[in-house]
RNA sequence: GCCUGGGUAGUAUAGCCAGGUUAGUAUACCGGCCUGUCGAGCCGGUGACCCGGGUUCAAAUCCCGGCCCAGGCGCCA
């Protein structure tokens, strides 16, 4: 593929005197007495180019000393009889031609010196360019990769939602204002709204991939202005235990996919990777209360979890069941938004979900009220009015099947699966409240 | 948004509390030595106290203001 190289570096042959063109990043140039040794990266992996008088052209010795660190070359060069690089593969290189030359780095990229998240990401082109950061990004595309083939084997369909939105109505978080023609408009928070239409409009199985904002001033290392979920919804269920069992059934494929792509990547990261068990141990409302309260920590009756609580069921959940990853259901209907559908039993309590995996919040979803009468007496329970909200609820007079979904986010699955001390380490250019540069 | 901590060469840090030598170290970079390096080694060199104001004979160090960063909480994916 392509006419500058012929290999990538992980391909080259092992055949003594196989002549080969590589291209990319220099990584080192070292000098051992009149030995020169040049370290070629690409994305595969690293070759030594091997220059000794004597057997190549001095000229290209004076070449090699002038090489700096990264600029972009590429080189012929045939494979040595005895091989003494272990590094990787090794060349004797014919010619070398500079193809960009690079300034001195303005971070350390090889991790002898650890750079701060903060500057490595004002250099983040330059930062990306580590193999440990490049692994990050395979192994949340198997991630993905395996979610996706799970879901296209149950017959969902890809759709693409709004992300502009002309109202306001979704739960909670501050959205984005923009200017939409003279007229307020906003960035979406959530896909939610368009998937449960796409169920009144008789889908019945899809997922939106794709991005969200939030405009919250977050200052945590788990929070992002801009992030991506993978966002299922899906109709005919009895109830939020079939979109719990489909998220299991989700998380367990995108792992399983990573496990069996990415043994290497996980390996330069250092990241333990199990596929969690099925079932996951599910926890409920209103018993986490006493579960929290024989921890010794108290939750007001119909009150939301604070982070230590989330923390100490993840501790709980590990020591009694062993497990990761668990559920928790039934949220008090009033911290949860107006489209959650309530027990019918119970009303206080909400088919509503939060996935958490290795201390995270991984999702939120549950079951959605289809019921019209239901959800218009929802938006009264919540306080807000009808009419800011009619552009979604009035579809649901015409006819909606029993539906549920959740969104998995993205970043946050690859952070909690690598074990990274960052959510900004597993996007490409993060967006927070202080930066939306490069 | 509230709270806490921080800002010293390209990068990462020591020094600050108890103000006073040429601001130390690692790495990077430049030059030199070395014919098998692979975190190469050895020798030499370049290079820094966030900005503004104040206290003082003297400020990286103490005080005030600003800007920036990190983390905790809240919100949540």
């Amino acid at each position: 593929m392509g006419l500058l190289r012929t290999h990538q570096i992980a391909e080259i042959p092992d055949e003594p005197g196989a002549e080969v063109r590589i291209a990319g990043f220099v990584e080192t140039v070292k000098e051992v007495g009149r030995l020169v040794f040049v370290w070629v990266r690409d994305r595969t992996g690293v070759a030594q180019l091997t220059l000794k008088a004597g057997q190549v052209d001095e000229s290209l010795i004076e070449l090699a000393k002038s090489l700096n660190t990264h600029d972009v070359i590429a080189a012929t060069g045939r494979v040595p009889e005895k091989r003494a690089a272990r590094v990787g593969m090794e060349l004797i290189p014919r010619s070398i031609e500079v193809l960009s030359r690079a300034e001195r780095l303005p971070i350390d990229v090889t991790g002898t010196v650890q750079t701060q998240l903060d500057t490595r990401l004002d250099y983040r082109p330059i930062d990306l360019r580590s193999p440990r950061n490049q692994a990050i990004f395979r192994i949340q595309h198997s991630l993905v990769k395996g979610m996706v083939e799970y879901l296209d084997s149950k017959g969902f369909v890809q759709v693409f939602t709004p992300c502009i939105i002309g109202a306001p109505s979704e739960s909670g978080a501050e959205m984005f204002e923009i200017d939409y023609f003279g007229r307020k408009a906003y960035l979406r928070q959530d896909p939610q709204l368009h998937r449960q239409l796409l169920m009144v409009a008789g889908f019945e199985r899809i997922y939106d991939l794709g991005p969200s904002w939030r405009a919250e001033p977050s200052h945590t290392p788990r929070h992002l202005c801009e992030h991506r979920g993978c966002a299922v919804e899906f109709s005919y269920i009895s109830d939020e235990r079939d979109v719990m069992a489909l998220e299991e059934e989700l998380l367990v494929a995108g792992i399983k996919r990573v496990l069996e792509e990415n043994s290497r990547d996980l390996e330069l990261l250092g990241a333990e990777v199990e596929v969690p068990k099925r079932p996951f141990p599910e926890v409920r409302f209103p018993e986490v209360y006493r579960i929290l309260s024989e921890m010794g920590k108290e939750i007001p009756y119909g009150e939301d979890l604070d982070r230590q609580a989330e923390r100490m069921l993840a501790d709980y959940v590990r020591e009694k069941y062993g497990a990761e990853a668990f559920f928790i259901n039934r949220f008090p209907f009033n911290v949860k938004p107006f489209y959650v559908m309530r027990v019918d039993e119970d009303p206080f309590w909400a088919r509503s979900v939060d996935l958490i995996y290795r201390g995270l919040e991984l999702s939120s979803g549950g079951q959605r009220e289809h019921r019209y009468e239901k959800i218009v007496e929802q938006v009264r329970l919540k306080g807000m009015s009808l009419e800011s909200v009619s552009w979604f609820t009035e579809f649901f007079r015409y006819g909606a099947p029993p539906h549920g979904g959740f969104n998995i986010g993205i970043e946050r699955l690859t952070m909690a699966l690598l074990k990274l001390e960052n959510i900004r380490e597993a996007v490409l250019f993060p967006r927070t409240p202080e930066r939306f540069l490069p």
